[in-house]
DNA sequence: CATGAATGAGACTTCATTCAT
DNA sequence: CATGAATGAAGTCTCATTCAT
C-alpha cells in the first residue's frame, strides 16, 4: 500500500481512531482538539505534532477509510462468482464497514464530506470515484442482466442512502442480523430474486 | 394551530429562514450567530430579542418543519384513494419537502438531530413520532395487502435513508423529475407494481 | 482628514495609544495582546471589536502616526522662511515626532517596519513617500544653494539615521535640549552655517 | 583569547551563523529555534546540547560580534598615524561590520539590545563600554584639536546612528561604494576638511 | 551528540451572549 | 426592538524546552 506515508506511527494511528469516534459522535465542528487529545491521552498541543492542524485529521480519517474500503470491495468482487454476488458483494462491503470497526470512519466519511475544504475535497475525489466505480460497473451489468430495473447512477445513490442511513438506527447487537439487513436492502433492488 | 407560539413576527420568520439555509449549508456547530443576522440584515445581539439562544433557533426551524411535514402528509393521505396512492403520498410528502422550500429545514432536521439538546429532542419526539406513525400504519396496510413485502420498520428506515440521502445528489433543475425520483423510490418497495 | 474611517470612537484610540507604547518598549512580537488589552483596561478578546488581527493594530499605529507626521511637516515647512529654516524644520519636526507625544508611534513606524506584511508595507508606502519627498525637495534646494554639499538622498538617510537613533539615548528631561540636539544635527548637514 | 568559552565546536559556529542572519531577518522574538534549526540542518531539540536556551544564542551572537568588533577596532586604531586616521577607522570598522561578514550580528547587537535579559545585558555592558570608549577617546582628542566641533559623546551617537541606520538601505553591490559612504559619514563629523 | 515525541504554557482569535444606550 | 461595545470562556495552534531512546 504505498499510498500511506512512511510509518502510520503507533500515535498516529491512535489519534485517527479517537477522532473517527469523536467526529463521528458530536460532529467535526463540534468536537474539539481538547476532547480529542484527551481521548488519545495527550495534551492538545502534541497532536500537531503528528498534523498540521484539525482539518488535515478529518482528512487522514476519510483518506485511510476511504483506501481500505476500496481495498476491502475489490477484494469482494473478485471473489464473487456472479453478477448477483457482485451486488451482494456491494451491499455487504458497505454494511460491514458502516457497522463494523471502521463504522465511525465512514460515517464521518459519509457526513461530514462538505466539512473537508475543497482542497482536501478534491486531493480524495479521486479515489472516491474508483469505488463509486466499482458500483456503477456491477449496477450497470445487473441491469443489462435483467437483474435491477432501474438506471444504475439513480440506484447507486437509492442503496447508498438506504445503507449509509442505517447508521443512525441499526443496532449491530439488536434483533436484526447484518446479513438480513443486506439482504432486505438486496430484495430493494432487485426484489423478484431474492 | 395553537402549537405555533404567539404571532411568528415577520422578524422570527426571516430568522429561522435564514438559520435553515446557513445551518444546512455549514452545519449548525460551524454557523455563527453573526453568519446568521449577516444573512436577515441585522446584528447579532437583535437575535437574541427573538430567542433566547442558539440551540433554540435550531429548535424552532425543525419543530416548524416537523409540523408541517406532518400536516402536509396528513393532507396527502386523505386524499389517497387507496393504499398504493397512499405509499406514494409518503414518498411524494417527503421529497417535496427535502426538494421543495422547506429542503433546508428539512435537512436540518434529518441532519442535525443530534445536535439537539436531549431536552430538545424529547420537546419535539412526540410530534415526530406521530409522523412516523402515519408512514407505519400506511406500510403495514401495504404489507397486509401484498403490495410490498418487508417488515414496516425496516422499509421504513431504508426509504426514509433512500430519500434524504437524494438532498446530496438530486438537482430539481436536472435532467430527472421530481415525479421520476418519486416512481424510482417506490419501485424499491413495490417493485412488481410499478 | 477624510481618510480617517468613520469616527475614531474613544476605544480604539484608547487601544492605539496603548499599543504604540507597548510595541515601542517589548517590541511587536514579544508584545501579546492580552498585556495590550491590560493597558487599556478591557478584555483581550474586545480587542478584535476594533480591530481583524493583531497586524491591524501595528498598521494602524503605524498609518496614523504618518498621517500626522507629514501634516506636521507640511504645516512647517509653509512657515518656513527660507531654505534654512526648511532644513532646521525637517530636523525639528522629525525630533519633535520621536521625543513628543508621538515618540512611540513614531519609534515603532521606523523600527518595526520589516514587521509589517509586504501588503499592508505597500498601503502605506504611498504616504510615507510623500513625507520622504518633502524632506528631498529642501535637502536638494539646500544643495543648490551651496547650504549641503552632500547628495540628498545619502544625506537624507545619514541625518534620519541620527535622528530617529537619538531613540535610544536622548532624554528629553535631561541636560541636553531638543533645540540643542536640533542644532547638533544640523550642524550635522551642514557647519560651515552653523 | 580566553573569554571564548571551551572549543567553538564547528556546530555551535554554524548555529550563531545561522541565528545572526535570522535574528537579523526576522527579529529575535518572531525567529523560532525550529526556523533556525532548519537553518542549521539539525532538529530542534539538538540545539538544547549547544546552548541552555534561545535567549543564550542571542548573547552568544552578540558577545562574539562585540568582541570581534573591538579586536578589530583596536587593531585599526593601532595602524592609524594620526587623528585624523583614527577618526576614520572608528568609521571605516563600523561601516564594515554592518555591510562584512558580520552584517547580521551587527545589526542584532544593536537593534534586539533591549530583548537582551537585564543579567545578559549587563554581562556584556563591560565590553561594551571599552569599545565605545576607543570612540570616545579619538572624538575627544579630535574635538582637542579642532577637527571637529561638537562634544564627543552627543557626536558619538549621531555617527552611530548614521552608520547603523545604514543597515536598512545601503546596498553593499549597489552604484555607492563604501569608501564613499565612509567618506559622507567623515564629512559629517568634519566637514570642513573632507 | 542527535532524534523526535511529548509537554505545558501561552499565543492569537472566535464566538455566544449580555446590556446600557 | 435594535445597536454595538464588552465579556469570558473556549477554540485552534505555536513554541521553547525536556527527555527517553
Amino acid at each position: 500500500m504505498p499510498e500511506r506515508p512512511k510509518k502510520p506511527s503507533k500515535a498516529k494511528a491512535r489519534i485517527l481512531d479517537a477522532a473517527a469516534s469523536l467526529f463521528h459522535q458530536k460532529g467535526f465542528a463540534a468536537a474539539t482538539v481538547r476532547d480529542l487529545a484527551d481521548a488519545v491521552g495527550i495534551l492538545s498541543g502534541s497532536l500537531f505534532h503528528h498534523f498540521p492542524n484539525k482539518g488535515e485529521i478529518l482528512f487522514a480519517v476519510m483518506e485511510n477509510v476511504i483506501i481500505e474500503m476500496d481495498a476491502s470491495l475489490e477484494n469482494a468482487l473478485a471473489a464473487a462468482i456472479d453478477t448477483k454476488a457482485s451486488l451482494r458483494a456491494l451491499i455487504r462491503n458497505e454494511l460491514e464497514f458502516i457497522h463494523g470497526p471502521h463504522g465511525a470512519a465512514t460515517a464521518v466519511l459519509v457526513y461530514e464530506w462538505n466539512t473537508l475544504s475543497p482542497e482536501n475535497q478534491s486531493r480524495l475525489l479521486q479515489r472516491r470515484r474508483a469505488y463509486f466505480a466499482r458500483w456503477h460497473t456491477v449496477l450497470a451489468r445487473a441491469k443489462a442482466e435483467g437483474l435491477v430495473s432501474q438506471d444504475p447512477a439513480l440506484l447507486r445513490q437509492l442503496l447508498h442512502g438506504a445503507i449509509v442511513w442505517s447508521v443512525n438506527w441499526y443496532d449491530p447487537a439488536g434483533a436484526l442480523s447484518l446479513t438480513e439487513l443486506e439482504a432486505s436492502v438486496l430484495a430493494l433492488a432487485c426484489p423478484s430474486q431474492s
